[in-house]
DNA sequence: TCGCCACGTCATAGATGTTGGCCATCGGGT
DNA sequence: ACCCGATGGCCAACATCTATGACGTGGCGA
C-alpha cells in the first residue's frame, strides 16, 4: 500500500506537503492538484495507526455498554453514531456485558488505542474507574447511571418522575396492591426509578400498604423469577411495574404460564420497544429517550474534546409515559360498565369479557375497537407528562 | 503515561528487554522481575498504537452488520465476541445501516487502522468490495450472504430449507394462500428464502396456485406496508411468512390493525427473538443460529489468521422450525368446532372464538399444548429438521 | 533604485512508542 | 579449546505530523 512518501515522490513535492494537502494546510493549488492527482492514483489512504501515533489521538470513540441484546442500547447507539459520524467521529461497540472486569478491560483498550472519547454505561456505580482516562485527557460521558469515581459528564433520563407518573397511572386505574421489579442495587438507575415508584405510593390517595419490591437484573430471567415469587406470596400483587423492558418480557411470561394477563393483572414498564406494542394487550411504557440520550452524550463528548475545562455537566432528558392496554378503572371504580374508549382502546384483544350474545354495537358502547377492517393509527393518548 | 523507556529506566535494562518481557521473549527471571516491577509501579500500559504501527497489524477485529437493532445481529456479535475474547482479541462492532457507502467507509477504516480481520453481513451482494483488505492479506469472512467481489470464507443458515419446512408447515395446517414478504432482490438470503418457499409450493400436493411475493426492505415498516397491500388484494392471502424478525413484526401490526389475527392468518417468520414468544399466539419461527454462526465466522476467521493460504470455507449451519401458536388445522380440516384448547391453547389472548363452554379435552386431540396453568416450558415439537 | 522586512510556501528534521533483526557476551558442555 | 544456546543491548523501521527555519517575492521607505 502506498504511504505519503510514495505520494510525495510521484507529486515531485515534500512529504509534508501531501500532508498539509490533506490535513488543510497552505498548499499552491497548482501543486495541491498534482499531490491529489498522485494520492487518487496511487490509491493513497493515510495510514490511521502512524497518524494516531504522531497525532496522540485518534478519530475513533469507544461507546461500552452492559448489554447489546437491550434494545435500549442499540437505539442510544444510533443516537451516538448519528451526531460523531457528523464530526467525521467512528464509533465502535464495546459490550461490557455488566461485568466491571471486562468493562475495565475495554477501558483499558480505549485508553491505549488513544480513542478520541468514551461513552459509557457504568456497569457499577462503584467499581467502573474512569480516572485513568480523565487523567489522559480522554473525555468521558456516563450514560444513565454515573460513576462514583469522578465527577463527570452525564446524560440520564428522567427517571424518577417517569416511574411516579407510570405508578400514579396504575394506581389511578384502580390497581391496588402494585409491586415493582427493579434492578440490582447497585444500579443507580434502579434506585431512583424505585424511589419514584414509592413516591407515589406515598402521594396518593390509595391504601398505604407497603408496596412489594423485587430486586432482579434488568434481564428477561430474573424479571420471569420475580414475578413468579411476587405470585406465589400469600397476598399476589394485582399490578406490577418492571423497571426495564427484559424484565417486563420475563414478567409477561411469568404472568402467561400462569393464565394471567393485563388487565387482570395490571402490567407497566421502562423503556419502549417495537414489540410492547406488539404484545396484547400492550404493554403500557415510559419511554426513555434513548437516542435522545446518546445523541446528547455525544455531544457533550464532542463539546468537551474542544474545549477540556467546562464544567462538568448533567443532563436530565424527559421521558414520556405511553399509556397503552387495557384500564382496570372501569371495572374498579364505576358501577356501571359505561367502559368508554378511554377504558378500553387498545385493549381489543385480550379483554376478558363476555363475548356474550350482546352484538357488536360498537358505537353504542362506545368501545373502540378496531372493527375488523383497515386503521393504520392506533390510538394513543397525549402523554400524561412530557 | 509511562513509556516502555520509562520502564525500561526504571528497571535498569533496556526497552527492547521491557518489550520481550511483555511478550514473550527469553529473559532471565531476575530481570523479568524488575521489570515487572517497575511496569507495575509505573503503571505501564503499551501503547496499542505503536505496537499496531510496528507490527503492521493490530488486535482488534471489526464487525460489520447492517442493522444494529436486528436482535440477529445482536446474537451474532455476541458469537464473535465470545470467541474472539477467548484469542485476546477485542471485537468493535460497525453499524453500516444496509448502506453501502457507510461499509465502505467501515471497511476503510478496518484497513487503514490494520485490524486483525473483519466479520462482516455484506450490504450488498454487488457493491461489497473487499478485495482491498484481501490484498493486504487481512482475513475476512461473509456472515449469511457472500459478496460478489471475491471467494472468502462464508458462513450461512440453511435458509432455504428453512424456508421450505416452514411453507410446508403452513400448507399442512390448512392455509391455501400462503404468500411471502421478502427482502430486497439484491439480498442474496431474501432470494434463497424466497426459493424455498416457492419450492415447498411446487412439491405440495397443495392447490398450484402462484403464491403471492411481497418484496420489502428487512425492516419493520417495509413489513407493515408489505403485509397491508397484501390484504388490500382482491384475494388476500390466508397466510404469510416473512423472512425476517422485523417484517414480521410489521406484518403483524399490519394485521392487528385490521383486525385480523392468527390462525385467523396464519404467521410465521424468520428469526427467533424473545419477544416472538411474547406476541400471542406466538409466532410460529424458523431459528437461525446466530450465536453459533457469529461463533462460526470468529473461528474462521482465526483459523485462516494463522494460516492463510487455506480454500475459503462455506458453511451451512442448520436452522429449525420452532412451532408455536395455534394450528388452524383443525378448524379447516375438522367439521365441527371441537375448539377447546387444541384450537386456543396459546391462542387465547387473541382468537376470536366465542369463548363457549368447551372444555379442555387436550389428550383427546392429541395436541401437545400448554394446557392453560403453569409450565415454563414451552411446547416445542422436535424441528421438523436438524 | 536599493535594501529591509513581512509573509507565504515548502523542505528538512525530529518525535511518536514499540518491536524485530543483528550482534556481542557469557556460561556450560563436549 | 571450541561450539552452542541463552541472554540482552543497540539500531532502525513503521507512517505520519509538527516545529523550525530557509527561501523567494513583493511592498515600502529611504
Amino acid at each position: 500500500m502506498a504511504n505519503i512518501y510514495d505520494v510525495a515522490k510521484a507529486a515531485e513535492v515534500s512529504p509534508a506537503t501531501v500532508s498539509r494537502v490533506l490535513n488543510g494546510g497552505s498548499v499552491s493549488s497548482e501543486r495541491a492538484a498534482r499531490v491529489r492527482a498522485a494520492a487518487e492514483e496511487l490509491g493513497f489512504r493515510p495510514n490511521r495507526v502512524a497518524r494516531g501515533l504522531r497525532r496522540q489521538r485518534s478519530d475513533v470513540l469507544a461507546l461500552i455498554i452492559s448489554d447489546i441484546e437491550n434494545p435500549f442500547f442499540t437505539a442510544l447507539a444510533r443516537g451516538v453514531e448519528d451526531v460523531a459520524r457528523a464530526s467525521n467521529l467512528s464509533v465502535v461497540l464495546c459490550n461490557a456485558d455488566d461485568d466491571p472486569e471486562k468493562e475495565a478491560e475495554y477501558l483499558d483498550v480505549a485508553l491505549a488505542e488513544h480513542m478520541a472519547g468514551v461513552v459509557i454505561f457504568p456497569a457499577s456505580h462503584a467499581e467502573t474507574d474512569v480516572t485513568a482516562l480523565l487523567d489522559r485527557g480522554v473525555p468521558v460521558v456516563a450514560v444513565d447511571r454515573s460513576p462514583e469515581s469522578a465527577t463527570i459528564d452525564t446524560v440520564t433520563a428522567d427517571d424518577e418522575n417517569g416511574a411516579y407518573a407510570v405508578t400514579r397511572h396504575l394506581l389511578d386505574e384502580g390497581y391496588r396492591r402494585v409491586a415493582c421489579i427493579t434492578g440490582p442495587r447497585a444500579s443507580s438507575a434502579a434506585m431512583v426509578r424505585l424511589r419514584g415508584f414509592l413516591r407515589a405510593h406515598r402521594e396518593g390517595e390509595a391504601p398505604r400498604r407497603r408496596p412489594r419490591v423485587a430486586y432482579a437484573d434488568f434481564r428477561v430471567r430474573g424479571g420471569y423469577q420475580a414475578m413468579s415469587e411476587l405470585l406465589d406470596l400469600a397476598e399476589p400483587p394485582d399490578a406490577v411495574l418492571a423497571t426495564n423492558n427484559l424484565m417486563a418480557a420475563g414478567a409477561l411470561a411469568a404472568l402467561h404460564d400462569r393464565g394471567l394477563r393485563p388487565p387482570e393483572v395490571g402490567v407497566a414498564a421502562f423503556g419502549d420497544t417495537f414489540w410492547s406494542q406488539l404484545v396484547r394487550p400492550a404493554l403500557t411504557t415510559v419511554r426513555q429517550p434513548a437516542y435522545e440520550i446518546g445523541q446528547a452524550a455525544a455531544e457533550l463528548l464532542l463539546k468537551r474534546r474542544h474545549t477540556p475545562d467546562i464544567e462538568p455537566q448533567r443532563l436530565v432528558l424527559p421521558t414520556r409515559l405511553e399509556i397503552r392496554g387495557s384500564s382496570r378503572r372501569t371495572a374498579a371504580t364505576e358501577p356501571t360498565p359505561t367502559a368508554g374508549p378511554a377504558a378500553s382502546a387498545d385493549a381489543v384483544v385480550g379483554a376478558e369479557q363476555p363475548a356474550g350474545p350482546g352484538q357488536p354495537t360498537g358505537q353504542a358502547t362506545g368501545q373502540v375497537r378496531a372493527t375488523g377492517r383497515g386503521r393504520l393509527t392506533r390510538p394513543r393518548r397525549p402523554d400524561a407528562m412530557t
